[in-house]
DNA sequence: ACCATCCGTAACTTTTCTGGTTGCATTAGT
DNA sequence: ACTAATGCAACCAGAAAAGTTACGGATGGT
């Protein structure tokens, strides 16, 4: 896997779960079929439980499953539970002696927030429902 | 420097060069200002030249310019200059057996297209005068 | 009671990415 | 010539992320 891995094995795997929310599901069937580890699977899940998109049970038929519908998660929530921000830059603290460039340092970073708010609100308009379509 | 630091100093520099764009500056300058290394500064300012937003002079008297006016180039236009790709996933072959399982990748892999292009969009609505602003 | 199965988590390794650094060829002005 | 700049390649170092192993705890079947 390379690049945003997370949020493609996110998403591919509640789209797949949300053919048959009620079947429960292992982080090794889940791995296996992602073509990755079971390990790597639960943490990356983990993450959508602790958002609340997943419920896990432990213990003989334990795994993984939907906690909500699927039209009722959005891409929104998947971005927001791995807690990645794409574009906006980190808060680093500005040393620039120079006033003029502290305004132009917070203008850049206010606008790259913008476009992380936009592009969360575009997230928020594809539910997981939609993804599997039709 | 951390994570999106090539934008982000892609977006700095741009933006402070907008100030007085017929001014050449050196990438030693540059570098100075942004805190980092002169060659980091030609790496990105190379993709950026490529791209057509700005010209660079060798020589004793050589540095770089913007290419257009600060209104002329758009976020877009630095971000698809930079060749980062944040929410598209490589079009890595799926080698799922399985038919249906291929047709949800696919619409996976569209779905986080779109939400590519729609950054995109939104990232072109913006200048580097603007982000300059007021 | 025992056992198999599954999650949760920690620790470690390996890989990949990226910035930083050095060196050198090339170009251009003085 | 000398100086100062880009262009480029090669390498190093550190961080980030995936992968792996191991083990504890929970749960259900036998």
């Amino acid at each position: 896997m390379k690049r945003n891995s997370r949020l493609s094995l996110a998403l591919h795997t509640l789209s797949h779960m949300a053919g048959s929310p009620d079947r429960m599901r292992t982080s090794g069937d889940i791995a296996e079929h992602a073509g990755t580890n079971p390990v790597v699977v639960r943490r990356v899940l983990g993450k959508l439980r602790e958002a609340g998109l997943l419920t896990s049970e432990k213990g003989h038929a334990g795994g993984w499953r939907l906690a909500r519908k699927p039209q009722d998660i959005t891409l929104a929530d998947v971005y927001l539970a791995l807690d990645e921000r794409m574009v906006a830059t980190d808060e680093t603290s500005d040393a620039s002696a120079c006033s003029v460039e502290h305004a132009l340092h917070e203008r850049v970073s206010g606008v790259l927030k913008e476009i992380e708010e936009s592009l969360v609100q575009k997230l928020s308009e594809t539910s997981i429902a939609e993804v599997r379509g039709v």
